[in-house]
DNA sequence: AAAAACATTTGCCATATGGCAAAAAACGAT
DNA sequence: ATCGTTTTTTGCCATATGGCAAATGTTTTT
């Protein structure tokens, strides 16, 4: 539980009374390589914040190919936010892309949480506010980039998850189809 | 104003007296064509609310190309979030496409606010999350699609844009040439 | 109304990426 | 270690998009 309690350290203060009611709430889970932690057409029901392991957000496109949007690894939160917030079906899958440890918060209880400790609120807003702005400035430059600059600097932004993701994940994230990106690979020195 | 009233009340109540208070501070200010609302290597001063016209917040990559990253009209809020919050210089500008009408607050101001009216913080939240995650919504399709899908889609999210912007805007935002996007126009029925 | 400035379209050809199928390599289970 | 499965690479050719420059169309200024 260490990891969590210096993220949220990272953005607010809490006291130890206060942080002890949060770890009491928060369980860890397993979840195995290619299961979900969360689905489409089905309503979120937790917050996670990933300890080991990595998770990738995919959906199905109009021509049923399907598309990793975003990769999220080690202390990063995983939620879906749309559908967590507004209990509305989600439109994409959450899907462990390595065996993960994560810490998990059921909803009944992250609601507890925020209407029990002052100042919660404000420290997971700007969790997700940050988390959010990362995403956007993450893919901005997958738009406008041609395909080697895009894997080039994909391999900057997340160095620690360019070896353990299958090719074919990358590709759609990237935009372009498995072989070109092989291909692009064998280009780079 | 009536607008503004508008869309604040969408995500959240508050009494006759808390909206006045709000709308004191609420300055209306005029952006021609061209001009900026907020410049990369400044630090963020105002929130603003637009009340007629378009903007678009535009960067140059390092091939010194400029990029717009995405498009913002009538009845949305523009701030650059992570200059505004972080009192860091923004990375991009914020620009006036057309003529625009537009409710500003200063940061003091804002800040006052937040301070001052109970409620009044989640409010912000809320209506921040949501553009947020309107904006990486947004975006995603533009990766995984081709381009004349990309066009397409953008004429369905954005009907009231498209026909009001320069095609070189619409262009890097879509992640193509301007001769190219001409050409897809023209193959379209 | 004419001129100038700007925006869009088009032609020509180059290049990047896609599609598909087979080969090669890597991984897992027995 | 071996077989079977999955992932990655490669070859071949088709197609989409880019680059550049000229032509056309549109707006703004004088």
């Amino acid at each position: 539980m260490k990891e969590l309690v210096n993220y949220i350290l990272q953005f607010g203060n809490l006291n130890q009374q206060q942080m002890d009611l949060i770890l009491t709430k928060a369980k860890e889970k397993e979840i195995k390589k290619e299961e979900y932690f969360s689905e489409a057409g089905k309503i979120a029901a937790e917050v996670g914040f990933i300890i080991d392991g990595i998770m990738r957000v995919c959906y199905y496109n109009n021509k049923g190919e399907e598309i990793t949007k975003y990769f999220i690894d080690e202390n990063n939160l995983v939620v879906d936010l749309e559908s967590f917030d507004n209990n509305i079906c989600s439109s994409a899958y959450v899907q462990a892309v390595t065996d993960c440890k994560v810490i998990v918060f059921s909803k009944a209880d992250w609601q507890e949480l925020l209407d029990t400790i002052v100042g919660w609120d404000t420290i997971v807003h700007k969790i997700i506010s940050k988390a959010l702005i990362q995403k956007v400035a993450r893919r901005s430059p997958l738009v406008s980039e041609d395909a080697t600059t895009r894997y080039l600097s994909f391999m900057e932004m997340f160095p620690k998850v360019i070896n353990r993701v299958p090719l074919s994940y990358l590709a759609s994230y990237l935009g372009i189809t498995q072989s070109s990106l092989s291909r692009i690979r064998k280009n780079i020195p």
